[in-house]
DNA sequence: GATTGCTTACGAATATAATCGTAATACCAT
DNA sequence: ATGGTATTACGATTATATTCGTAAGCAATC
């Protein structure tokens, strides 16, 4: 009974914007979308409405200009999308798509050490 | 001038059998996909003549039955998406993103020490 | 209290994606 | 060569996503 998690392309970067910044109105979001792609501002407002029919988002209607804020945590749309990029993408293999990641996106020194103390931590585990 | 590379969700569905086989005949895909989801034949041919047309792959039409392959190689679709994902989910950070991938799908013990190996090798470099 | 500007609501148009039915064609086995 | 089966081509329909114009409301300012 729970809904699926299947936001647009559209819809995503709505989100994105929203996790960001925590919450916001449908000026703050145009305004980051504007910035790299020449849309109405009725557009982005009405997607935003969507969002909020689809449960998407809520919304805080008290004063006139809505605040709307994002239904699900950013964790879960990650966790969704890693799930589905492993599976279509790299045959289901988790070190593939991290080695994949690494070597064409190299994190810094320090990020990389931590990544080594996780995974130290998953081995004594397993 | 180069194409954007922008498969639907069906499209990227199918890339994916392809790459797998290498290359196959619009019934062996069919197959596949029917596995899952209750699709008629003539759908997933149409598909895969608009992919055809958008030069998403190549097929050999000497036989009756055409034969298809990718253009594009899984790697470049891989490197896409982590991209895209690292951006518009991980802000910016792959280390968010490999580390939320170990976590939530823990390769095997072996796998781990390879990611290590590799680790290793990014760090004396840098 | 009129005017201006920003907001929401909403319908409608447009674009894109996905699905399938039907017909024509090729191939194979009789 | 006739009949049965699988294939392609293609148009049409349906579904979904995106875009925007217009109207109506509210609030601040003149």
């Amino acid at each position: 009974m729970s809904k699926v998690f299947k936001p647009t392309e559209s819809e995503l970067e709505i989100l994105s914007i929203l996790w960001e910044k925590e919450n916001a109105t449908v000026r703050e979001v145009h305004e980051v979308i504007f910035q790299t792609k020449e849309v109405g501002y009725t557009t982005t407002l009405k997607l935003m409405q969507i969002m909020h029919e689809k449960g998407l988002v809520s919304r805080n209607e008290t004063a006139k200009t809505h605040i709307y804020k994002p239904n699900f945590d950013k964790e879960k749309a990650q966790e969704h999308y890693i799930g589905k990029m492993i599976k279509t993408l790299f045959s289901g293999s988790t070190s593939q798509l991290v080695m994949q990641a690494l070597g064409k996106h190299k994190p810094t020194n320090a990020d990389l050490t931590e990544i080594k103390n996780l995974i130290n931590q998953l081995e004594t585990k397993g």
